[in-house]
DNA sequence: TTGTAAGCGTTATCAT
DNA sequence: ATGATAACGCTTACAA
């Protein structure tokens, strides 16, 4: 307890009568223990407010606590639920949260993640999409022996390493909503190829329609990439369409606030001349005008679930984390039925 | 070189057949070295892609390679920002950036942070508005001896320890843009007590009236809390007056939202009954009908030029980075000059 | 059930 | 200018 002021193990140790492999079994809750010798050293360690060096445990165990979020390009408010799901699980336990991003795209990802994880020793990973859907950095996390979690749109992994929303089922509730309010021609704008969310979503879209005996036009679907200006540009090529569309799904809220754009530089009234539905529930579908109707995720209890299963190994009580998260249709004034 | 597989500090000596702390002074860039010498050490290091274990690093040095974001309560969008401007500035280094939520207003917010300071032993703090007005935490820091940099709206640091924003003066050029458009009756959604930085926007605000002989009026001043439904609410007590302001500044982007939904409901037309201007620009700015007035300042560049601050010490060349940065007014649709 | 000794991979001290 | 040796605070053999 000299220098840093901190006590440390041997502090615990001396006071206790104990040597410091008995202390660091109690820290690391060790079975073999006498009832009494635990207690006598729990009793000094918390006399002593003692908290284990993670430096020094983090050389001798070759293993940091602290979990990674690596993602790439994802929205802001994404991020941010997730951090904070993250953070809630985190909180209380030793762990520390990192922020890495990662260049997906960039021919060295792979090795730029491998080095990273070799260097810093992460307890565990929690990938975001559309990152998670890349099996090569799972498989590089099993060869490192980094616990990971990945979060997504579909089962990618088994339930020990993925926490998945379902959006396809959402999407197509979400068109059925549409299609009962008396809908027919039905726009999408879907998402970029490659995202695994924007396929799940354009097939729900597609299965509503398919149930409805509604066929799909090719014309009806025009891609975005998850952009505010993407969802103008797409829309404006729904809008443009004699007879246009009464009602646009967008697979991002985002993008259905470009819709939303787009409809009103043609001087298209919402919901009276199209009706929109988005996705994600971010801020900004409750601040356009009018408020939009949107599909929301508990994204930020998927991070949380995400977190637990990863620090849970520690745990007594390894919950059982669920795995599989339910969204729901948040109805607000941008549909209506369409127009006579 | 045996059981993880990366080579360590003995491994090098070994085949530069010096010893290890020859080696530790090579990768500390220490000035009593033979050229010879070094230059031997860095072809083996090169050779090998040798890299110094953090870990062991961290415990000799008891300091981590981590740059802490802590923040408290802050939208979304701005968080995301900063953190992408740090991460912008640690990339390529060797350090990792870790985030640290903190409830202002909790009463062991102080101890929360010193333990985790003196736990994790963080290289340095990066500390965001509005727990980056609190003095003491700063104290702390100096206290404990981590380095930290604060961001914020005024100058309450030396430059050391600070990078700000001239939010009073933007808010004032944005106001005087109003006012040379023709308004005289401009009200102000103004931030919540105790921010420095809803301080400074409305200090702007009031100059800019002062400068041009408009009475300062406290009806015209409605308090919000820098949230959409606060927005709402504020522009609701201004709206009501008689007679109604021709425009409104916003405090922040959000609030501005708000405000167009209140004007809305009131059926008034944005921007012919009412031209308001926000702050920010967040991309509800972009997003909302129409496109917002608004001020940009480059939280990016702040935050990562905070990073550098916090790194430069390390560095050869320690530059100087800027402590001041200045907003600029993005002129958008959703400011006119007054029905006559 | 507990203790001893030897790491983990680096830096600090104090020689030479 | 370089090196031997002892930290740093904890864990993992292996004994006892």
């Amino acid at each position: 307890m000299k220098k840093t002021g901190q006590p440390t193990i041997n502090d615990v140790a001396r006071l206790a009568g104990v040597s410091k492999k008995t202390v660091s079994r109690v820290i690391n809750r060790s079975p073999l223990l006498n009832d009494d010798t635990r207690r006598r050293v729990e009793d000094v360690i918390s006399g002593l407010s003692y908290i284990p060096n993670p430096q020094a445990r983090a050389l001798a165990l070759r293993r940091n606590f602290l979990i990674g979020l690596v993602h790439d390009n994802p929205n802001a408010q994404m991020v941010m639920n997730v951090q904070q799901g993250i953070l809630e699980a985190l909180h209380g336990t030793e762990f520390e949260l990192v922020v890495r991003p990662l260049d997906r795209g960039s021919a060295t990802m792979l090795e730029d993640l491998r080095h990273f994880l070799e260097r810093q020793r992460l307890f565990g990973l929690i990938l975001l999409p559309p990152i998670s859907e890349n099996d090569s950095i799972a498989q590089l996390c099993s060869e490192i022996g980094c616990r990971y979690v990945r979060m997504g749109s579909a089962q990618l992994d088994d339930d020990d390493h993925m926490v998945a929303s379902n959006d396809r089922e959402a999407v197509r509730g979400a068109t059925e909503y549409l299609i009962a309010q008396g809908h027919r021609r039905i726009g999408l704008v879907a998402g970029p190829h490659g995202f695994r969310s924007a396929r799940e979503r354009r097939l729900g879209f597609e299965e509503a329609l398919d149930a409805a005996n509604i066929p799909i036009s090719r014309s009806m679907i025009a891609d975005g990439n998850y952009t505010f200006e993407s969802g103008i540009s797409a829309a404006g090529r729904l809008l443009d369409l004699m007879p246009r569309p009464t009602a646009i799904f967008s697979c991002n809220d985002e993008m259905a606030a470009g819709v939303m754009h787009a409809a009103r530089q043609r001087g298209l009234d919402i919901p009276s001349d199209l009706s929109i539905i988005g996705f994600d529930d971010t801020p900004v579908a409750a601040h356009v005008w009018p408020p939009l109707t949107t599909v929301r995720w508990p994204i930020a209890s998927m991070a949380r679930s995400a977190a637990l299963k990863i620090t849970a190994s520690l745990e007594e009580n390894a919950v059982d984390e669920p795995s599989l998260f339910l969204s729901t249709l948040i109805r607000r004034a941008s549909v209506t039925p369409p127009a006579a």
